[in-house]
This record gives structure tokens, C-alpha cells and sequence, in this order.
DNA sequence: CATGAATGAGGCTTCATTCAT
DNA sequence: CATGAATGAAGCCTCATTCAT
């Protein structure tokens, strides 16, 4: 009636997020599209014609909870020791699931392959890069080979379900320094 | 107290179990009741008499799978190193997820507690074992504890998820020894 | 609070209240869900929609029959003399059950405290204050209690179940009357 | 291997009866027949093959049930004043109900026609005599008929099941007495 | 374009009855 | 003849997705 139909939609969209990104992390992903739809003040079939599916949901806010490492990601790459980079931005990785059951979820859900390439490229390239280069200076082990690193995400993220989420997750970052 | 089951019972009893360990194996714990029954060749009903409700089964299946490791335990404790023997045995455990998606569904769900504590008793109980041994042998770190290896089972069989179900399992080992 | 229900949702809404009440006139409430929704024309979600539970959509058919009974209950209560309004009242409440398998079914399981209070009150209430007011007028007994007025219901549906429904309604009421 | 069939297969009847009498009376008849045949410490199969369904169990522990009440059968009919003994009898079978939650049920099921035709005479006849000759000495109403003896009989067991037994049940009788 | 109503397959479980041992 | 194992229809309910308003 007033608004231009445009900002409305992306607002809806925002909302959708928004409160989806809320109720996986309280409930993990078996929460229902309704309920989303209903925490978000929207109808199903909006919600429905934003995304197609639930897995699509899934899939956007996964990029959003990517999205929300950036900083830590940039952190970690001006870091002036790259190991410490590394074991930074993994236990940032990990941090997000101790604020959210849904990550988790996702993460292990969307195997090996499912995670579409470019939100993969986004996370683990950097810790690509920081492993180089931390492997060039001598703290990170020689043969931990990219194709690792997805597993050791999820293997990060398992971790991080634990009483003491650093914990664990130390347990396997020494794993992989250099002795 | 439990009557030994009459022949044709124990042979649906075991078919049961062996449709159950194959159907969550190939398609996890989200697989249907009624999918079970089927591939058993036996009704639902024949498979509620046996296991009063899903979960139940699962359990078993669950109490199954440790049972297939007990020559792995074992063999781990009759090791000669204990540091040799606690990660043979935890190999072992992540070699069960490598071929049944159930397994590890299981170990994850079943949370710290949820196992009933015969169970666990029987498979963290021997690795507590070792892990002291080996931490007296000087091959183990000192600052991993025995509360630790609930979440250390979960993370292996997590890790063996991967194209190579040894390698992170390795990592992560790698990660317990002492230096 | 209940904002209006959309017309088709309205109309489904019907339909599904329509068809549960001659389901269970005919039937009995053992009638399954699914029927239900069958004969409504519409799918078992839809009636979950409405209805989150088979023992709400009792419950609402049931406060249906009662509404039913309103201008029953307004001419008893403006009857002259509150002993014919009484016996006018009890003998339509009877009068339900002669149509419906279901309504005293519902009398009956609902036991002496399970009917929402507000249904309680709208159907015994009336019958409360004429039995006072008979009483004070002579043509009630003195002994009969407000508190026996529910079992006098629930006898008079089930006595309405025999062949001449007013029939063995009629000694009961007899039973009530002053000498 | 030691005793003669014809006996053993009463034992087992008996056991049956007996254990299903006491499992309709504490949990009607929803109870399951696999219970009933586990309190009779008898398999399902043996409980069949003594009573090809369901209700014929009912039927059985009915008849039983009536049996019951023969002492106060005879004890009624043998009042000196007919009435008296009406009254007597009717509440005899009413007290039944207040310690068997299955005899109401049973009642109430066996509609106008299911029970079989002996039982019934066992019991509405004795009630019929006694009717007729309290109506003859003066103290039943005239226009109360032998057809209306079992929907009366209904009317009691249903109005026993109210806190008081007897106060509805009394109720019931007033208005069945002459003035 | 938003809404939320409608769909219906599928999930788990029970229970009267039949049948192999 | 007793046993209790097996059957499977039927029951209630959920939820991702589609479609009329």
C-alpha cells in the first residue's frame, strides 16, 4: 500500500533470517518451517517463496553464520605468526557452535561435498592459506594436505559440543602442530 | 530371568537385528520402522514384541556394535605399550563408523549421558584404563582426563566420516601423545 | 483474540465439525480421525489444523451439541413453574443422546470433572436454578443436591439410549419429584 | 504328564475366568486379552482356544457375574413384600458396578439384544416376578412394564458409578414406586 | 505479492487374532 | 493340547510443501 515493494521483500527476507538463524541455534534444525515463519511475523508460502525449500533455508543462513566470521577470518590472516592465525580462526569456527546447536548441524549434515563451493572456498581458503603458510614456517605439520580441512572443520565443530568447547578442540590442534 | 527365546523367535530375533544394523548403516536412524520390518521379512508387529519401541532398537543395535569390538578391547589391553593399545582401540571404534552411518548417529545423539551406563562403561571404561597406563608410561599427555574420552570416542568416530577414516582419527591421536 | 477464520478455512471448518458430529452420532466416538476427514472431504492435516488433538474435536462437537441446546434451555428457564422447565431441560438433553451415539458417550467419559468447566456451567447451571426454584415451589424434593445434578444428567442420556427415550427418562424423573 | 486333560483344561478355564474378572474390574474392558491370558498364567493360544474371541470372555465373565447374584436373587424373591425385594435386587446389581469397573461397561454394551437370551432371563426374569407381584400388592407403579426392566437395569449400573452409588440408584427406584 | 489453509505421505505404536513349534 | 510368536490393519499425529484467497 505504502512501500515500495522491493525493501519490502528484502525486509521479509531479513526477518526470515533472522529468525531462522534464531531458532536453529535454540533448536537445532529439526525445528518447523511454520514456526520459523511464525517467529519471523510472516506466512509460510512467504517464507516459501524466498526460499524454495528448507534445505535452502538451511543453506543461506549457513552462509550468514560464514559471513559472521569474517572478522574473525581477517583476523586471522594478519596475524603475524600464520600458526596462530590458524589455531585462531578454528577455534572461532568452534565458538560458533557453542552459540548455536544448528551450526553443527549443519556443518556435519552438509558433508564433504554438500556445501556449495563458494561458501567453502570462503572458510576454508583462508585456513588454506594460513596452514601454507604456517607449514612453511615450520609450526604446522608437512602432511596435513588441504583436502584435510573440511574434516577437520567438522571435526572442530564436534568438538566444540563438549563441556569445555576449547577443550577438545585443542586436543586436536596440537594434533596437527609440528613437533 | 531372561528365558532363552524359542528357535524361530531367535532367528527373527537376529534378522531384526541384522535388517536394523544394515538399514541404519546404509541410511542412518532416520530410516522407518515399518522399512525395518520389511527388509527383516517379518511384520511390525514381530518387531515390537522384541524391542518395544524404536528407540529401543537402536539401543540394541548400539549394544551390538560394542559387542562386535570386544575382541578389539581386548586385544587393546593385552598390548604391551598401553599408549599402542589405547590407539589401536580407538581405531577400532572409528572403524565401526567408517561402515555404518548409524554408529556414529548413535555415539552423537546417545550425549554424554544418554548411554546407558553399561555401555559405556564397557567401552570407555577399558580406554580409561589404557590412557592411565599410558600416561604412567610416560607415551600419554598428563593433562588429558578420564572425562575426556566421552567426547574423544564422539570426535573419532566423527572423524571417521572422511574419504580416509584413519587420517584425522590420526590427527587427533597425534594430538593426546605426549611430546 | 480468535481472529476470523478465512471462508474457506471457515467452511472447511464446518465441514469438519459437520462430518465429526455424524460420525460420532452414528458411530460412537470410536470413530477413526481419518474417516473423519474423509467424509469432510478434506485431508487428516487439515483437520489437525483445526482440531491439534481428536480429543479436542470431542470436545468442541460436544460444546456444539450443548450450544444446541440453548433455546432448550431458555424456555425451560422462562417456563411459569420451574419443575415443568426441569423436566422440559432434562428431557431435551435426553433427547441428544436418541440421535447421537456419540453425545452420551462424551456425557459419560467426560467423566464428573473432565468437561471444561465452561461447558459444565452453560448446561448445569440452568438446571441448578430451576431445581432451587422447584424445590422452593413445592414440586421438586427437598433432598436432591446441586452437586447430584451431573449423574442425574448422565442417567438421563443413558436411559435415553433405550427403545422410547422419554420413557425411562420419565421414572427418574418421577424419582425427583416431591410427593 | 500326570494329570488327566479334561481336568487341567478346567484349570486353565478357571484360571482364565478368574484372572479376567479381576482385570475387567480394575481396568474395564480396554485391558488387553495378552494381559489377561499373563495374569491367568496361561499363553494367548490356551485363552483362545477356550474362547474363540474377545467377547465371548466377556460374555463369560458376565454370565458369571450374574451368577454372583443369585444368593441375592433368591434372597429377593424370597422377601415377604415384593417390593422390598425389587428394591433389594436392583441394588445388589448396582453394588456389582461399584467394585467392577467392567460389569457397567458390559451392561451398558451388551445392548437391549446382545446378551444371550439365558442370561438374561437369569436375570430380568426374578426381577420381572418381583415387579409384577409388588405391582399387584399395591407398591409398584402399574405402567412400569417387564420390557422396561433391562433399560432400568442399565439405568442402575450407570447411576452406581456416581460418588454415592445408592443415592442415584435411589433416585431411580422413587420413581418407579406408586404414590 | 503475502497469507495461512490444505495436503497426504509417512512416522510410531497397539492389539485382536492366527499359526508354527 | 499349550505356548507365545507372528501378523498387519488401524490408530493418532507431524511436517515439508503447494495452492486458493
Amino acid at each position: 500500500m505504502t512501500a515500495p515493494l522491493r525493501s519490502d521483500a528484502a525486509r521479509n527476507r531479513d526477518r526470515i533470517l533472522e529468525a531462522a538463524r534464531a531458532a536453529f541455534a535454540e533448536h537445532g534444525l529439526e525445528i518447523g518451517v511454520d514456526e520459523i515463519a511464525q517467529r519471523a511475523g510472516v506466512g509460510v508460502g512467504t517464507l516459501y517463496r524466498r526460499f524454495p525449500s528448507k534445505a535452502s533455508l538451511v543453506h543461506a543462513i549457513f552462509e550468514q553464520r560464514v559471513d559472521d566470521l569474517a572478522p574473525a577470518i581477517e583476523g586471522a590472516l594478519a596475524e603475524a605468526d600464520p600458526w596462530d592465525g590458524f589455531v585462531g580462526l578454528v577455534f572461532a569456527i568452534a565458538g560458533q557452535q557453542a552459540s548455536d546447536q544448528g551450526f553443527g548441524q549443519m556443518v556435519l549434515r552438509l558433508g564433504p561435498d554438500a556445501v556449495p563451493g563458494d561458501v567453502r572456498r570462503r572458510l576454508v581458503g583462508p585456513l588454506e592459506e594460513l596452514l601454507t603458510r604456517a607449514q612453511a614456517s615450520g609450526r604446522a605439520r608437512r602432511d596435513v594436505a588441504a583436502a584435510d580441512l573440511p574434516g577437520i572443520v567438522r571435526l572442530a565443530v564436534t568438538a566444540a559440543t563438549e563441556g569445555d568447547p576449547r577443550r577438545h578442540v585443542g586436543f586436536l590442534l596440537d594434533g596437527l602442530r609440528a613437533r
